[in-house]
DNA sequence: GTGTCGACTCTAGCAGTGCTAGAAATTCAA
DNA sequence: TTGAATTTCTAGCACTGCTAGAGTCGACAC
């Protein structure tokens, strides 16, 4: 246990209530609340400490807190396929219903995560939460019998965020979200549709 | 012809001015290069003369360039559509491709229309271009044999939505873009399918 | 042509934002 | 304890959206 352990520690420590501190006051107010001297305030420290730990600034800020919900969603989605009824259609009613709900309950986060967040994809350096999230909807949704998994995945995961988007901003009627998802599922599984 | 008529047609050629203004700066430099000072220089005026025109502010500007937006894709999908050889999967073919190329060809305007612009939709006081834009979906999309016509609109719209805004955003692969849409045609035309 | 008044535009300034430079404070090792 | 290295802070910059009130302009009456 040296000092430059601990300090290593804290560094993390600070490192992860920086990001949380953006995440809750994203959810808690919308993102135009989330500026360097809130979040500043939030961890209790002077606001150019941030950009010792996020040299890129705000928006490397607002990645992290990106990168962090792309790591939950693919955790969530994964389970939910796991845990669902043998067969196709029930792990991809398992997965929609999953992925609507996580996008859901966290607005911001979502927002960050397809809106905000420049982050690198199908790249080299794209980050491991991302290729993971989208393995599990390509595992999921691609069908064994016909064509290119990964367009399928793609088309599913398109429906899906189209969803998730038009109902966040309201545009969807606000009634039908059973209905509509088992629709999704129906046209998303067609050689096991109704 | 008096000094009034004057006045007001100038008075609507400014109002005009700015919301193009503010289009083409979007589109050019990306929405964050949109300034009220620099929409103000570029139609020589000083930046307060915007609230005259728009007492909402720069985000009322940013509405109206969503309204016209709106308005704009509403007519050339009607048109399309039309325009489509007879029977359902034309038509669903003809929109989904002219909504695809319409966000491609306009990515800040698209942006501003379901992502900046806060316009009350599904209520008394929606805009009539939105109104109209949703209608041809709806008209198009919704198969006359089964359920909910608005139901069937809203999943076929989230699904060129997630479409658009995915492949906005580089996270669909670039060369697939005719078999994804023939694939999201096929799901959208089920009794129609290959 | 001159003067007045109302309409319109402008300058100036405010609070707030992200970010940086360098001063000040703190920590750590000898 | 001291001095050096590290860390945090204060202060300030350019920029942003917006507002108040001064300044300018145009129309109209005389």
């Amino acid at each position: 246990m040296t000092t430059q352990d601990r300090k290593e520690r804290e560094r993390a420590d600070r490192h992860g209530r920086i990001v949380a501190a953006a995440r809750e006051l994203a959810e808690d107010q919308g993102w135009d609340a989330v500026t360097t001297r809130r979040l500043a305030d939030r961890i209790e420290y002077s606001q150019p400490v941030l950009y010792g730990h996020f040299p890129g600034g705000k928006d490397a800020i607002v990645a992290a807190v990106a990168v962090e919900g792309f790591a939950e969603l693919a955790t969530t989605l994964r389970a939910a396929v796991t845990g669902a009824g043998p067969g196709r259609r029930p792990a991809v009613a398992a997965l929609a219903t999953t992925y609507l709900d996580f996008a859901a309950q966290h607005p911001a986060t979502y927002t960050a995560m397809f809106d905000l967040a420049a982050l690198p994809f199908a790249r080299d350096d794209t980050p491991g939460p991302l290729l993971e999230g989208f393995a599990v909807l390509r595992d999921t949704l691609a069908p064994t019998t016909t064509g290119d998994p990964g367009r399928y995945a793609e088309l599913g995961w398109a429906t899906l965020h189209g969803l998730a988007t038009l109902a966040r901003a309201g545009r969807l009627s606000p009634d039908d979200d059973g209905e509509r998802l088992t629709l999704a599922v129906d046209l998303l599984t067609p050689s096991d549709g109704p």
